[in-house]
DNA sequence: GTCTATAAATGGATAGAC
DNA sequence: GTCTATCCATTTATAGAC
């Protein structure tokens, strides 16, 4: 990459960076285009340059977050008992999620009118879901019933913190407890089918 | 309430119906005073003797939500045991949810930009969170963890229903799951608390 | 690459006739 | 109560000069 493009790039992130800024201080929709122009020195029709419309900002905002959240994932030094590990990644989910509601709302809740992402932003999902599924898996969590309950479990305190205790702790509070009980099910449930099979 | 008035709230409940109708066609925020007005037979200027702005609007929808909400719980027959009422209450709160996204965003994920409901309009939602914890209390759930750590599961098995899955049953299926785990382990911790008290 | 100017569309809200 | 006409503001996006 020459210096003209290594500059171009810079200059994405920058206005990618300003856009999470807005965001995060008015709401996830409730800027423009000329304020981030502004925010960034620049008069909107410059933006064009670096993005070919509002989605296209949204869409780079989107792979930016996940990206993100990515870097946080693997920034997180493993446990030894896998099940103290599926605990961790909650709490990194929880907390990485209730830092900046504006970008749960684009990453998670897919709540702005009319976004869709890129095939290339969404494959940055699908890898973060992807390690969520092999921490489960390594707990002793495979089938998909269990999956499902658990991604429940866990966006629901996430977004109950975000919506009604934004600056407390009172959902936070509740995820160890929330890992502990969702843990010992599974174990009882797999108990129960592994002493009475009802298939071959 | 004379004949003039009466014909003035039938117009401003069919006003109100016609936008819940736009919204749950196109989403919450997805259309204008026009459209409302063109669903209705009149012209958008017609609207302003009903409703004082669109903000007023949204604070009738959410009202008649809320209406509706309670409409449906009091509709709901009581169950024998209070274990059994908790999980028809979760139903209750599921389908209702589900049979709608528009109005779950509205009631219930409160994402309106700038929306904020009136004190009359709320003390509906108050009500209604009420009648729930009364349900919950009878079921032996009366500490605020547990009833947060419930109304986190909920509104989170829910709200991956209706984003992931909307016209299936993925998570429905495991609402009946979700109580059974959750009032196991409700029940667990009550009794170590009450063998082992720690306060006299 | 950045600018000014402007298109093109939208949408909430008001004035005033009927 | 309903209408037409219009205001006023906003916002995305394009054209074309520099």
């Amino acid at each position: 990459m020459d210096r003209r493009s290594e500059r171009h790039e810079s200059t994405k992130r920058e206005i990618v960076h300003a856009a999470w800024a807005l965001a995060a201080e008015r709401g996830l929709a409730a800027w423009s285009l000329r304020d981030v122009a502004e925010a960034v020195g620049m008069r909107a029709p410059s933006l064009y340059v670096y993005f070919d419309s509002k989605g296209a900002l949204y869409d780079a905002m989107f792979a930016d977050g996940y990206r993100a959240f990515l870097a946080r994932i693997e920034a997180t030094p493993p446990e030894q008992d896998a099940r103290a590990m599926l605990g961790r990644a909650a709490h990194v989910f929880f907390d990485f999620c209730v830092a900046d509601p504006a970008r749960y709302q684009l990453l998670f809740q897919r709540t702005v009118p009319g976004f869709v992402p890129s095939p290339a932003s969404y494959a940055l999902a699908g890898t973060a879901l992807d390690l969520l599924v092999d921490v489960l898996r390594d707990a002793g969590v495979a089938e998909q019933r269990e999956v499902d309950l658990w991604t429940a479990v866990l966006t629901g305190l996430t977004s109950q913190q975000i919506s009604n205790d934004p600056s407390g702790d009172r959902w936070a509070q509740l995820v160890d407890d929330a890992v502990e009980i969702f843990l010992g099910a599974v174990a009882s449930r797999n108990r129960s089918r592994d002493a009475q099979p009802r298939v071959k």
